[in-house]
DNA sequence: CTAGGGTTAG
């Protein structure tokens, strides 16, 4: 026994251990916890009937967030000594949990045992339903609230406005919150957050503004919803009225939410605010959860070494701050150094299913094809893991891209799942890198039959078929496209500069420097022809024709739709609005398209320029005319 | 002489 103040308990009595286990569920000691409820089962069995003690370790569980535990302890005490606060501890572990089926059915054994439902139980069924996202449950309880009288509970309602906001009936929660009599700050909270996430940024802030107390949950939620509509100067602005004239300070939780929140948007500036605010309040304290959002959000604002060297920094590491440095490297490209690390992680912390995707794509990444397959080979044997059909997907991609495209196929169909469409997506990916149309072409074929209405994927197959000559059957392709309508995600590029965010799309003409960027568009490509640059129109999709045939005309306006892409706007209005030598970084809603990465390669070296980009998949760092990616990607 | 369970930022 090590634990002195164990050793000085005047008795291991239920009247003594009680209050003890109690604290801890209070202050979420789950060790100590433990400890104690090792002593209970040692020297105590004898007196656990009718103690109590099991209940209390049922609670002490269910706050620490160790669901099974929680549950084995549940079925172990009988059901004449458990009361709704025991059922209602087990249900909520279920819904924090994202176990929320498990929740609704003990809801109705609840009701089945006849226990009492009170409104706490309430509370724990809507968020329970607010985590399904299923307004049918939902509502229908909500009818049950109405018929036994809750509706006048201000917490009851308010878990009623948040599974209606989480499932983005926004006139329903507006509905909810228009007819209660009393709103808390949590009410407006909540009322808040729907609005922010469903009906953008401007409602969001009449509702901010409407509020007539604001806490600092308030707080972040608008300033992290400015963030991610890209208002990061609005955000930053809020932040400081919110520290500096209304004293709030930020605590773990709100650090967490900021730093995704600057993870998401590219915001860098303040990100790094952010940092040196943790770093003056906690010191090398900082806790593991915000050490591990600082190196997701300089890996995602395209600052990897410095999330490596965060990294390295913090005292204590676990899975998920494992996870995130790893695949913040992958997403870089670094697949050496993610094999290099990883026995390193496996002496520190046991690796689960989202470390090998990690792993697997950062091998991707980096043409790793015989160390993907060995990580691959060794997930069931060695670590205990059954792979998901994301690891699979992981290693069509990995052979694909290496061009092993048969291996590929025999893989997808020995896979025990069957093939999505990120896995058959990138097997038509890569047999358009390396013009194997066959396989493409059936790869496509149950492509459609998953999204009828995707058209990336008869573009991808169109462009092989012009590519290998073959115009008759790229025509065909091109009607069927013209019939259904092409409806494509619009490519959008964003850069910061002074702390401002400015996004483009394609041929954009709304940026107050509209002039400026498109005259140093005109001088860029003609300063790249010069440098050797050649459009690659083949990889455009097809503008107006009819696919008669390929005329002068037609070729030119392809070649002008590729100057146009939002990359490259963005690429001009960053040369023109920074110093020279300064590095771009630009943000990317798409994957960066063949010409783009050609042109920007050029950019680098004519311009001495660095220039970051972060597409859907991954980063580009483009230097002196070539990129990180060794055109690997 | 019974505590214990619940809603908003992640």
């Amino acid at each position: 026994m090590k634990w002195p103040i164990l050793q000085a308990f005047p008795s291991f009595s239920p009247r003594y251990l009680r209050p003890f286990l109690r604290l801890c569920a209070r202050q979420s000691a789950l060790t100590i916890g433990k400890k104690l409820h090792a002593l209970v089962l040692t020297t105590g069995v004898y007196r656990i009937r009718n103690s109590f003690l099991l209940n209390a370790l049922l609670h002490l569980y269910a706050s620490c967030g160790d669901t099974p535990a929680a549950h084995k302890l549940f079925d172990e005490i009988p059901p004449s000594s458990k009361d709704t606060a025991d059922w209602t501890a087990l249900m909520s572990s279920f819904s924090r949990d994202n176990m929320p089926l498990d929740a609704l059915h003990l809801f109705a054994q609840m009701r089945g045992n006849s226990m009492e439902i009170d409104d706490v139980v309430m509370v724990c069924l809507f968020c329970a339903c607010a985590w399904l996202r299923d307004v049918g449950v939902g509502s229908q309880v909500h009818g049950c609230v109405v018929k036994t009288g809750f509706q006048g509970r201000v917490k009851v309602c308010n878990a009623v406005m948040d599974m209606y906001g989480k499932c983005g009936m926004v006139g329903e929660m507006r509905k909810v919150f228009g007819d209660m009599k009393e709103k808390s700050v949590v009410s407006w909270t909540v009322l808040l957050d729907g609005v922010l996430k469903w009906e953008g940024v401007r409602s969001g802030r009449v509702v901010f503004d409407e509020m007539p107390e604001r806490n600092e949950v308030a707080w972040t939620i608008m300033i992290v919803g400015y963030m991610g509509s890209g208002f990061c100067r609005e955000g930053f602005s809020l932040l400081s009225e919110m520290m500096f004239h209304w004293g709030f300070k930020l605590n773990h939780v709100t650090l967490c939410s900021l730093l995704s929140a600057c993870a998401q948007s590219g915001d860098v500036l303040m990100g790094g605010w952010v940092h040196v605010y943790g770093l003056k309040m906690m010191g090398m304290e900082m806790d593991i959860m915000v050490g591990t959002a600082l190196v997701d959000m300089y890996s995602k604002c395209g600052r990897v070494d410095t999330a490596v060297k965060v990294f390295e920094c913090m005292p204590r590491r676990n899975l998920v701050a494992w996870n995130a440095m790893l695949s913040g490297l992958a997403m870089h490209g670094r697949g050496r150094v993610v094999v290099e690390m990883f026995p390193r992680m496996i002496e520190e912390v046991k690796p689960d299913d989202l470390t090998f995707i990690a792993v697997l794509s950062a091998c991707s990444h980096s043409g790793l094809v015989d160390q993907g397959s060995c990580y691959f080979d060794s997930l069931e044997s060695v670590y205990g893991i059954t792979p998901k059909i994301d690891h699979y997907a992981c290693m069509v991609d990995l052979l694909g891209r290496a061009g092993r495209l048969e291996e590929a196929e025999t893989l997808i169909k020995q896979m025990p799942i069957a093939p999505n469409e990120v896995v058959l997506g990138s097997l038509l990916g890569s047999c358009s890198a390396h013009g194997k149309l066959q396989l493409g072409e059936h790869a496509l074929q149950r492509l459609i039959e998953m999204d009828p209405h995707n058209t990336e994927y008869h573009i991808l197959l169109s462009n092989m078929y012009a590519l290998a000559g073959k115009r008759d059957q790229a025509n065909a392709l091109r009607t069927v496209l013209k019939t259904k309508g092409i409806r494509k995600v619009p490519g959008m590029s964003s850069i910061h500069v002074d702390g401002q965010v400015h996004q483009f799309s394609a041929g954009d003409k709304s940026h107050s420097k509209t002039q400026d960027i498109y005259l140093m568009l005109d001088n860029m490509i003609q300063r790249l022809r010069s440098a050797g640059y050649v459009p690659n129109t083949a990889s455009q999709v097809f503008s107006g024709s009819d696919g008669a045939e390929d005329n002068a005309r037609d070729s030119e306006e392809k070649e002008q739709a590729l100057f146009l892409h939002s990359e490259k706007l963005a690429v001009c209005f960053g040369l023109l609005s920074t110093k020279p030598g300064t590095p771009l970084y630009i943000f990317k809603n798409l994957r960066i398209c063949q010409d783009c990465h050609a042109a920007l390669k050029i950019v680098s070296k004519i311009y001495n320029r660095k220039v970051v980009v972060r597409d859907r998949n991954r980063f580009h760092y483009f230097k002196q005319g070539s990129c990180s990616c060794c055109d690997f990607w």
